[in-house]
Parts: C-alpha cells; sequence; structure tokens
DNA sequence: TCTGGGGTCCTAGGACCC
DNA sequence: TCTGGGGTCCTAGGACCC
C-alpha cells in the first residue's frame, strides 16, 4: 500500500486562538509576544505584511507598532495550549493514525483512502476544525512528511488552493519545487542553508537532485534523508505513540536583573517546583539535576554563567527532594557582583517513576512522600497554579517574568470565561 | 530600558579496556 | 624516522524543530 501523509498547520496560530475570543482582532495586523513580552514569536498575515519579522525584539519594532496600529499581546500559554487540544480531538475523529507533531502541527496517515479525492477530505477536515474550534488550519497532503510539509507551504500561500493542496494531483510538481527555496525545506536551517547556496543549491528541486555523497559527507543521514524524501522515498515514519520524554527544563528570563543569592534561590525554588511538577505529570523520575544561572549576553557589563550538575542517590519525583539538591546547587555556583538575567533547571536521566530503585539505605517515607505532592497537585490543578507552594519560592517573586498584555485565561479559567451578550 | 523557552537527533572525540 | 588497533561508552557541541 502507498504510504500517504497529510500534514495539517495550524495558521498563525497564537494569533488565531486571541481572535477566536476577541473577533476585534480580526483583519488587523496582530502580534504575540514570547515570555517576558520580549520577541515576536507568532505574527497575523497583516503584521507579516508589514516586514515584522519572527523572532525580532518588540523594542525593535515599536515604530511600526505606533504607526500602523499593531495589536500586540502577551504570550497565553493556558490558552494555547488548551486550543491545541481541542484541534487534535477534531483530527482524531478523522483517522486514528495521528502524530501530534507540535502545538499547531499535526501528521495524519491517509495510506489506504487512495481511492477518495484527497483534496476534497483535506476541505472536511479544515472546515471541520474551522467549525468545531475557529482555528483556521492548512492542509498539505503527499507521499513523505517532507513533501507534506512542501503541500502545506504551498496550501497556505496560494490563494486558489483554499487551504489544501495535494502534491499527488500535481502536474508541475518539479516547477513548484523550483519555486521553494531550499532553506524553507523542513530540516534546512540557516547553516545548511548557507553551505548549499555555496555549492549552487537554491531551491527545493536543486537539493532534491543534489548529489548524494556530497549531501551525505557534508550533512549527515539527516540530510540524507532529506532529499529522500523529496525524491517521494519516506524515511520518516508516523509516531503515534510519543516516546517518554528525555529530559525535562524549566528556565525563565527574570523580570528585572536579579542580584542577590536570596532572589536567586526564590527563583530556582520556583522552576523546581514547576520542573517536579511536569516529572509526576509524566510519570517520571529523575536521577541527574542541573541548575544554571546566567547574566545577559546581550549587555556590554561584566559577564558570568555557570552550571551545577547534581547525580542524585535516589531516583525522585518529589519536590521537596529535588529543592534539597538544587537549593545547595544554586549556593555553589552563585557569584557577587553581577546582574543575572537567567536561571533555570534541568532534569535529565529520567526513568519510570514505576520503576524506582529504593536505596537499602534510604529511611524516608516514600509513602507519605506521594501523598504530599498528590495533595499538592490536586490542590493547584483545582484552585489555580501556585496556590499551594513552598516557602523557598518566595513571597513576592519580583523577579518574575512581564505579561503585561496578556489575554484572559478564557477556557481553562471560570473567572474568565466569555460572556455572550445580546446587543 | 527593552533580545523566549523547550525540545530532538547526530557526530566527533576522548576515556577506557583488552 | 619510528609511537598498535579496535571496540564501547560517554559527553559536548552543533544542527535542527516549533
Amino acid at each position: 500500500m502507498p504510504l500517504l501523509f497529510a500534514l495539517v498547520d495550524c495558521n498563525n496560530f497564537y494569533v488565531s486562538c486571541e481572535r477566536v475570543f476577541d473577533p476585534k482582532l480580526e483583519g488587523k495586523p496582530v502580534v504575540v509576544l514570547s515570555n517576558n513580552d520580549g520577541i515576536v514569536v507568532a505574527r497575523s498575515n497583516e503584521a507579516k505584511a508589514l516586514g515584522i519579522k519572527m523572532g525580532v525584539p518588540e523594542f525593535q519594532i515599536r515604530h511600526l507598532i505606533r504607526r500602523y496600529n499593531v495589536q500586540v499581546l502577551s504570550s497565553n500559554y493556558a490558552l494555547y495550549g488548551d486550543m491545541s487540544q481541542r484541534v487534535m480531538d477534531t483530527l482524531a475523529q478523522f483517522t486514528p493514525n495521528l502524530e501530534v507533531y507540535s502545538i499547531d502541527e499535526a501528521f495524519l496517515s491517509l495510506s489506504g483512502f487512495t481511492s477518495r479525492d484527497l483534496t476534497d477530505y483535506g476541505r472536511t477536515i479544515r472546515t471541520k476544525v474551522k467549525r468545531w474550534t475557529g482555528i483556521p488550519v492548512s492542509i498539505g497532503i503527499a507521499e513523505t512528511k517532507t513533501l507534506a510539509k512542501v503541500a502545506a507551504w504551498r496550501a497556505k500561500r496560494c490563494k486558489d488552493a483554499a487551504g489544501v493542496f495535494d502534491l499527488t494531483a500535481c502536474q508541475d510538481r518539479d516547477v513548484l519545487l523550483a519555486s521553494i527555496p531550499a532553506e524553507d525545506i523542513w530540516g534546512i536551517g540557516p547553516n545548511y542553508a548557507r553551505l548549499l547556496t555555496l555549492h549552487g543549491i537554491q531551491t527545493a528541486l536543486d537539493l532534491r537532485m543534489a548529489d548524494d555523497h556530497w549531501i551525505r559527507k557534508r550533512m549527515g543521514v539527516v540530510g540524507a534523508r532529506i532529499v529522500q524524501e523529496l525524491r517521494g522515498v519516506s524515511c520518516l515514519p508516523l509516531e503515534e505513540c510519543p516516546a517518554p520524554k528525555q529530559g525535562i527544563t524549566v528556565s525563565r528570563s527574570f523580570g528585572r536583573p536579579v542580584t542577590t543569592v536570596a532572589e536567586m534561590k526564590e527563583s530556582v525554588a520556583f522552576y523546581t517546583s514547576r520542573a517536579a511538577k511536569k516529572l509526576r505529570e509524566e510519570r517520571l523520575a529523575v536521577t541527574v539535576l542541573t541548575v544554571f544561572l546566567t547574566t545577559n549576553t546581550f549587555k556590554d557589563e561584566p559577564q558570568y554563567s555557570n552550571a551545577a550538575t547534581i547525580k542524585l542517590p535516589v531516583a525522585t519525583d518529589s519536590t521537596s527532594d529535588l529543592l534539597r539538591y538544587a537549593l545547595p546547587g544554586v549556593e555553589r555556583i552563585f557569584r557577587e557582583g553581577y546582574r543575572y538575567k537567567k536561571a533555570g533547571v534541568m532534569l535529565t536521566a529520567l526513568v519510570p517513576a514505576s520503576q524506582v530503585q529504593v536505596d537499602l539505605f534510604d529511611h524516608q517515607d516514600r509513602d507519605r512522600s506521594r501523598r504530599l505532592m498528590r495533595t499538592l497537585d490536586g490542590l493547584n490543578d483545582c484552585i489555580g497554579a501556585g496556590t499551594l507552594r513552598y516557602a523557598a519560592e518566595g513571597m513576592t517573586q519580583h523577579w518574575k517574568a512581564r505579561f503585561e498584555r496578556r489575554s484572559p485565561a478564557y477556557t481553562t479559567n471560570w473567572r474568565d470565561l466569555p460572556v455572550a451578550k445580546a446587543s
């Protein structure tokens, strides 16, 4: 049976989520900012048309924001995560063979659907997602994942495609590939793009016809796979069951520079507590913990960054245990006299929580700790994150990031539920 | 003044062993 | 001048993704 993939890609996802609950944003240039209102992470088509690039710091586009009345929003991950779940649930109605690739993208297997008109089927999916969730999507269909990405690229840019493009029905595939810059191909980043340009490989078509040995030598197996996929040879299977996580990181830039060890420990305690909660949600335990901190590398001032990695004597998923190792780690690497910008915690060497090896000399009451964590998580899930927290996380948390233009948690907090008014 | 956060996979090279 | 060879494991760093 020939393989067939569809890539469903939410258009300007974060902006679209905001528009569902605030229709006044429709038709206007809109951008969504990263944590700390730092850089642009999503743009409406109108904002793209103004030349606002992905990843640009907000302060560099203030003149455009003012001149064109660009609507600026802080990111609202509670909202986007919930909307993503709704989109994925809707897609799951169409096929059991679904890979949730990112917050705003999913691959569907359409193998075995070859007798249907695939473009029509794509339109059905698109219409249903829009009706059920309010989110517009683009859909690309092809015989490999990389080509499905190409097809979605075309679906998004070409008006007469009406959001769906089936590459298997395309008469002039080479013409299309020749119109796509190599750097727009999935897996080609800035470094490979530069390398390819130096060797006269400019377009997706050039890349498809590139010399295998050269690609293998300069871009490794990853590059070789991209070329094969462009040729229609599928190398990247649908991953329906996500592999268990290999690491959990929680890190944030501070809302203002941190200069004291007391504040640094508060922030790391907060990140540790968030990481531990994620760990429990994944039913994992950790054996290696790393804390790190750094000054602001964009600034012309004394720089310092360091990390401490701690091997835990016993795998654990308890916040208390992790704090006991993380905070002395901070003490060890903190140096007075610097203005710190960012800190974080990484949990690595994860093991299933059910397979925790108990140390013979470990006399703690694990059951008691487990009950404590269950109560903590239950309360915070129910009443709101941070309702019950460790004193080490601090009371004032002045170092926390800014979200000055955040929209309400429309879908995940009763208090923020949108109200329909008769006019 | 102001520049995100969280991941994955692959490869080269060193340590170590026989 | 000449300085073993090969396997395995681990880590750091580089590339990419959204």
